[in-house]
DNA sequence: GTCAATTAGTTACATATGAAACTAATAGTA
DNA sequence: TACTATTAGTTTCATATGTAACTAATTGAC
């Protein structure tokens, strides 16, 4: 039997789940070396700025469903956000083990430098991108993360 | 100034390199999860074994391009999967710095089970795609792959 | 041939990450 | 009230990862 009698074809570069993998990645990386570069801020803590700047007083664990992050994820953000002077926390006055997170004076400041420099990095990307396909893209992406939504028992 | 009054709206769940991040993610993970469940393999692994499948006697550094890792991941890669028994390596003849690599008979047993495995699973995601629709994101994604694509100097 | 520059691949180190154990507070139940 | 179960968040520990430094082999210039 011949190496190039494979079992079928499989080759990698056409295999869906590694393309978005690898663009998924390219793009990652480009934008956290920015947001580094320019603000010293992971993508992580980046997330946490997004999320709190939007919904001032939202919890750690409200963030965590919000961004897809783990709570170990979000728990270490916070703490190097807090130390950078980004973020406040309180206790909730209703629920002690509740936290409520707050941008500061400076993690405003930041925040709305740095929502439209997010804003039109995300336009140059899908701007390669007409109106329709955008949304086509959308909805095709939001087929697949049916799909692929770890509630599904397709595995 | 009230809270909400931001600079321009920002719903970070409507973000693209947001969206595309976690929805890689999630397949990423669901897959990696299979691939060691069944066969002990990590990710990286599989893409080693996938692309040495393909193309017998290719080197650590064909395989990095290939499968868009770096040349470390590869190299533990590599150093595991001969470890396992599944991959062996032959130092080139004609450039003593190359390796060779194949797959061993054992190596190629798994092979041969994991491919069909791998391409079922691909089914079962892009089967939420019609015909049209797979080939439709597969151009949206090349766009966009072209747009971010590291030589281009967007941002 | 000899020596600097390049290339293939590995190793070492420092950091990132996730699972599980942990602490503290709350909720539920008797 | 007291006692258990649950929830929010942190810490610990083991592993994964990337950068940079390294070794070994080859190439190219002289």
């Amino acid at each position: 039997m011949p190496d190039s009698d494979n079992v079928s074809l499989l080759r990698l570069r056409e295999f869906l789940p590694y393309r978005l993998s690898v663009l998924s990645n390219t793009i990652s990386t480009r934008i956290a070396a920015l947001y580094d570069r320019e603000f010293g801020l992971s993508i992580w803590q980046w997330r946490v700025m997004a999320v709190v700047g939007d919904r001032p007083g939202i919890s750690a664990t409200e963030i965590g469903q919000l961004t897809a992050m783990d709570k170990v994820a979000v728990s270490r953000a916070i703490a190097a956000m807090i130390q950078m002077g980004y973020l406040e926390r309180k206790t909730s006055e209703t629920d002690g083990r509740r936290s409520q997170l707050f941008l500061t004076p400076a993690g405003r400041d930041v925040y709305e430098l740095i929502v439209p420099i997010a804003l039109a990095e995300e336009q140059k990307l899908s701007g390669a991108l007409t109106e329709d396909e955008q949304q086509e893209l959308e909805r095709l992406m939001g087929k697949l993360a049916d799909a692929a939504s770890p509630d599904r028992e397709l595995w």
